[in-house]
DNA sequence: TCTCATAGCGATACACTGTATTTCGGCCTT
DNA sequence: AAGGCCGAAATACAGTGTATCGCTATGAGA
């Protein structure tokens, strides 16, 4: 072999930082979900090899906690209402709207804690809306029924919103129970609380459904708040 | 190769079905966590071959589906007390615990649209336990919520075990911020409320943390049945 | 009873995964 | 100019889900 044949290094290597593989990542989940984020993949978006990342990341679950707390960097919002209601409907519903922008976020929403600096200050946002109102007993127990119920829900509209893609059906048509796994299931007679709903329930939009829930939780809030505990 | 040398069929080859198969799998997942269930081992444990178990099941996320309706087959009560409120206590406790016994459940909850028979028969009682006390649609978005939160607080208590048996941190060492991540994330002085929370709030085990939440969402439902909507 | 078809099962194959280990090439120091 | 060192890349490995292939044992028909 010659001078001639050496290949050129094909692309100077970019010199790397998290920053940059978190990007690529949150790129590459955003067009094929969780399951299209490898090693491998997230490194070739990067000009570089998959060990390469290995001296930024230890583990494939460290690069999804950064992804995590990395959306949670959209979620905090830039300046807080006065009104702690306000301020946790605000945050509840930019936390939605980053779902639907990274619906991978469902898939790992409550799935571990949430200790990345992101992560901790909208903790931290939704503890400073209630911060005096109530004792701190009450006021974490406030922060964690609404959190719960804030992962829940997207992880449902999410998972619907998926099944909805995938059996091309209509919400309505879903809901309407024109599946024929699930026409099947109410024609045995088994559910009828369920048939009824299927059948005389409107269908609302996701959204609304969204915040009415929101709503009746952040009612319970305000009626523990008003009522200190015994 | 003489008739001699012919090695017999090493084991009768089982009779399969889904139920052994659905069986197994969870077998394993108790033991290892959702990523031990491979088709592999699975299908080693009913001494067959891999492609075996494509005879019962399309894909690997069609056997999680099918445990996620058996373990909803566990959860499900045997009679329903009259009292709606009790009802859903009963169900939401009920699941929460196969959710401890089957701690990989906490990664599928919530995670697809749960329509196995089981799955619908505990809608069924959710929704039966609220029947006619409201009108449908507001019977819905009551189970809706309360699912909602089960979901997010079952997540997130599994994925505090997890977390406390990963640094080996007792639960209260973690929450009082004993973690070297932690304390360093509370010494910026970035989150006064978080280390205010941390510092002075009392640790509650997460049972009653989850009756309180419970309790709370359970009151706005009352709420609400008794304001029928404007 | 002998032959043939068929169905079901195991083995093989493939493309890919996360990660450990080894190898190599270029730079810096002496 | 030589030697050492460090970072990146290549290789390696054990495993994955699933498609395909080939055999074998059984049942049907003649």
């Amino acid at each position: 072999m010659t001078v001639w044949d050496r290949p050129e290094p094909p692309n100077p290597p970019v010199p790397l930082d998290r920053e940059l593989i978190i990007t690529a990542a949150i790129a590459l989940a955003d067009e094929g979900g969780l399951e299209a984020v490898s090693l491998r993949k997230v490194a070739a978006r990067l000009n570089a090899g998959p060990m390469r990342l290995y001296g930024y990341i230890s583990t494939k679950q460290e690069l999804f906690d950064l992804m995590v707390d990395e959306v949670h960097g959209e979620i905090l919002p830039e300046e807080q209402p006065g009104d702690w209601r306000e301020a946790l409907r605000v945050v509840a519903h930019r936390t939605r709207r980053a779902a639907l922008r990274h619906e991978w976020l469902a898939d790992l929403l409550g799935g571990r804690p949430t200790l990345g600096p992101n992560g901790l200050a909208v903790t931290e946002a939704k503890l400073a809306a209630l911060d005096g109102l109530a004792d701190i007993d009450t006021v974490m127990r406030a922060v964690e029924t609404v959190s719960a119920y804030l992962i829940g829900v997207i992880r449902r509209e999410i998972a619907n919103l998926r099944a909805e893609r995938a059996t091309g059906l209509s919400k309505r048509d879903w809901q309407r129970a024109s599946g024929p796994h699930m026409t099947r299931m109410l024609a045995t007679g088994r559910f009828p609380a369920l048939t009824k709903a299927v059948h005389d329930g409107t269908d609302v939009d996701p959204e609304r459904s969204f915040t009415i829930g929101l709503d009746w939780v952040l009612d319970a809030v305000a009626l523990k708040l008003s009522q200190p505990p015994a």
